[in-house]
DNA sequence: TCAAACCTTCTCATTGATGTGCAGGTCAAG
DNA sequence: CTTGACCTGCACATCAATGAGAAGGTTTGA
């Protein structure tokens, strides 16, 4: 598929995506005319790009960790060295830190907003914001 | 506490903890001399800073969400207005977009390690590449 | 008291990452 | 021939963070 089709399927522009290619994320064939041309397998992986990065990952590690995760998983062992296992190890035990730091800071947002209702609820029913004076010093 | 402690103890540099009081996030007294004077409180709101950063909330928000979420909880409740309450739930449900995206790769990462090994255990003992010609196409 | 070592201040400039805009040109279909 | 999709390449935008330099305060020990 060309350019536009991926952009529109995935909801990222075209832009992005000659900018993901730059960046090594993601790759393309030539058509005889110059004309980007992706493979169907490449909708899923932008969607994969988008949700990894907005999750904090950098580029150069979604460049590293991307291709084990390819689809169909069965068939792509793809016999990485010992480095690249590493690192994957490494990789995987960081996103596992990350999960717990968004998962902390959630329930603390959480908390908040939970405490915010009550609040609202016992405390000032008639005027929302009457929290505000008794407190902001 | 001057701003060489608080750096120390939060594991930020002093040069970024002045940035983050120019962009609103954190406060200070000064001194006769000039210098910067910081609350105990501080040590906790640097390393929650941080942590929320990390987790992928620019600034603008942080600067929102951080006096609501003041050490002790109990005093400070401030009043937010509508539009932080739900631009918070947003941000929490981000948080938990992001936290499941993550989730769902690093196990895709867990398993590519998992079935590397069963490969190298069973298929080819001697030559740990061997995988590699087999699949590479 | 003096000096060296260290800390702090401010400000201007820069870096690195993630994108976006746009100009100038090519290609293909109506 | 016009329109719209595509190409490359350069510049710009934003956000978080850093570097460097000049000037002044503080501490400590000779």
């Amino acid at each position: 598929m060309r350019i536009g089709t991926l952009a529109e399927r995935t909801g990222t522009s075209r832009r992005l995506l000659r900018y993901y290619e730059e960046q090594g994320l993601i790759g393309s064939q030539r058509s005889a005319n110059g004309y980007r041309d992706y493979a169907e397998s490449c909708v899923d992986k932008v969607i994969q790009i988008r949700g990894l990065l907005d999750a904090g990952l950098p580029t150069r590690v979604i460049r590293e960790v991307l291709p084990c995760m390819d689809t169909p998983r069965a068939i792509r062992i793809s016999a990485p060295t010992e480095e690249t296992v590493a690192l994957l190890e490494g990789e995987r035990d960081r996103m596992t830190e990350r999960i717990r730091f968004l998962e902390r800071n959630r329930d603390a947002i959480s908390e908040y907003l939970v405490a915010v209702r009550e609040a609202q609820a016992e405390g000032a029913p008639q005027t929302p914001n009457s929290a505000e004076a008794a407190v902001s010093a």
